[in-house]
DNA sequence: ACTATTTATTACCCATGGGTAATATACGGG
DNA sequence: CCCGTATATTACCCATGGGTAATAAATAGT
């Protein structure tokens, strides 16, 4: 508990027992065990940023504290006090990113051509594809109120641009007649709603890449309020990999429903 | 701060403002503001409950507090400890009775008869309304590792039977010739998220109801993998076996998967 | 080298909030 | 009316973790 760091770290911290003059990954903290810190600053500030928003989503914004982040840095945490405010502020700049890059999509989109569908069809993949990446997860999986008031406002108002590109793309594409006529603002819930939900279960090097996920999701959701029938050729239920491997659906429809009887609100125990 | 509660509270409340012998809602602590607390034990233990998960929804886990729980209920936090061993067997509790909510859904669901596109829409119409409800939020807007390991397991197994009974539906639609074919776990999570997405916006009160959600995201949802153009304009999806055989196949090729460019990762500024 | 500035470190502070111990009050049965 | 049990209350404990003050080490400029 005393030693966060023993003064001059005689002893290497080992979890990479490697030379120490070069960082074992690209991905790793610019801080070299003590000696040689040059880098820019921004590099710097970049590189907590990337080590908050990762302990951030493995543990959660509560349970992670800055001792964890500065620890896998190889710092203390008053350093970080050196670039960030406060821990909120952290957050609030992994939110930043994701918006940037949220927003270049819907610019990159929109700057394009084609129908309504065609437009929401890319901003899906784009969309859905960023949801596999730590900043894409910092929108959906951390929690507004964890923001200062005003921090907290500007996040709302990126929110609410990247539901306006959906609706409008909907909305546009009703016009043209790519879509089904149908709520503008409740398809983008649904839609959204289903991509947000991709942060909160991909996890890169499972046996499905981002792009893969990104482009199913976008013929299965589009596909739902699209006129006409927009058949693919096989869609690909037999695509690449196998699927099956954790696909025990072979049990019957009967699953758990046995078990579930009367809801017997009598939960009485304890003691 | 010091006085939590006045000893024989000779000021009342006056939140409501009328007398006190009566509680002024249906939905109000029994326990009234100092005596006649002779209520049944259960009874308390449930009410525990609905104040903390509206609690913890309004304020989230980590913010709220026991003592805010307590306060509510016109108690004080040692006094839940007759109830519960902890803040997160609690949590834990919500979570319990928000999936023997959802396993009813799904033996009702299954116990019926119909295509697997059928069963599929009736869970997807029970199990949205369940996400505008309280314990139907506690599924998806809490944090399994705020668990213990043991609860934690429970609640995992439980979330596993959610999922298979949509994959298992997927997969007996795509059987039965009700649901073009497609990879069953992938649909279920696209279908799943964007139900579960639901309880992270839906608010009751607003100008939609539960019911009218779940019915239109059923359609929107369903439609997106049904075989043939189940064209059902007018919101009345309460039919069974309406889902037209009719294959109108007509072709329209992907586009916009390929046009998603790279994206340029190269965040120059950042202060 | 000397000095100013930046950036890190050690050693703290302290508010928060989950949890507990000791104790008081209500209630039900004799 | 008295006592045992259940259930509340007050008054604490204390681990946690965000944040700060004082200070030391590295860096850059001259």
């Amino acid at each position: 508990m005393g030693n966060i760091r023993a003064p001059f770290r005689s002893q290497c911290d080992n979890s990479h027992a490697m030379d120490a003059r070069f960082p074992p990954s690209s991905t790793e903290s610019p801080w070299l065990p003590f000696e040689s810190r040059r880098r820019a600053r921004d590099e710097k500030r970049e590189a907590v940023l990337r080590a908050a928003v990762q302990l951030f989503l493995e543990q959660g914004y509560h349970r992670a504290t800055l001792n964890d982040v500065a620890k896998r840095l190889n710092i203390t945490k008053p350093a970080l006090y050196n670039y960030f405010r406060g821990k909120d502020e952290i957050l609030f700049e992994c939110w930043s990113i994701g918006h940037e890059l949220v927003d270049e999509c819907i610019a990159e989109t929109s700057a394009g051509v084609g129908s309504g569908l065609d437009k929401l069809r890319k901003l899906t993949i784009r969309y859905a594809e960023l949801m596999t990446t730590d900043y894409g997860k910092s929108l959906v999986r951390f929690d507004l109120r964890d923001l200062s008031e005003h921090n907290r406002k500007t996040v709302q108002t990126a929110k609410r641009r990247i539901d306006r590109a959906f609706r409008d793309y909907i909305a546009a594409g009703i016009a043209d007649g790519s879509v089904k006529p149908c709520d503008p603002k409740l398809a983008a819930f649904a839609i959204a709603g289903s991509l947000n939900w991709i942060g909160h279960w991909f996890q890169p090097g499972g046996e499905l890449t981002g792009r893969a996920v990104a482009e199913e999701f976008a013929i299965r959701l589009t596909d739902g309020i699209a006129k006409g029938t927009t058949r693919k050729k096989a869609d690909k239920p037999p695509r690449k990999g196998n699927a099956s491997r954790e696909d025990r659906s072979e049990h019957h429809t009967r699953t758990a429903a046995g078990a579930a009887g009367q809801s017997k609100r009598t939960r009485g125990r304890l003691r």
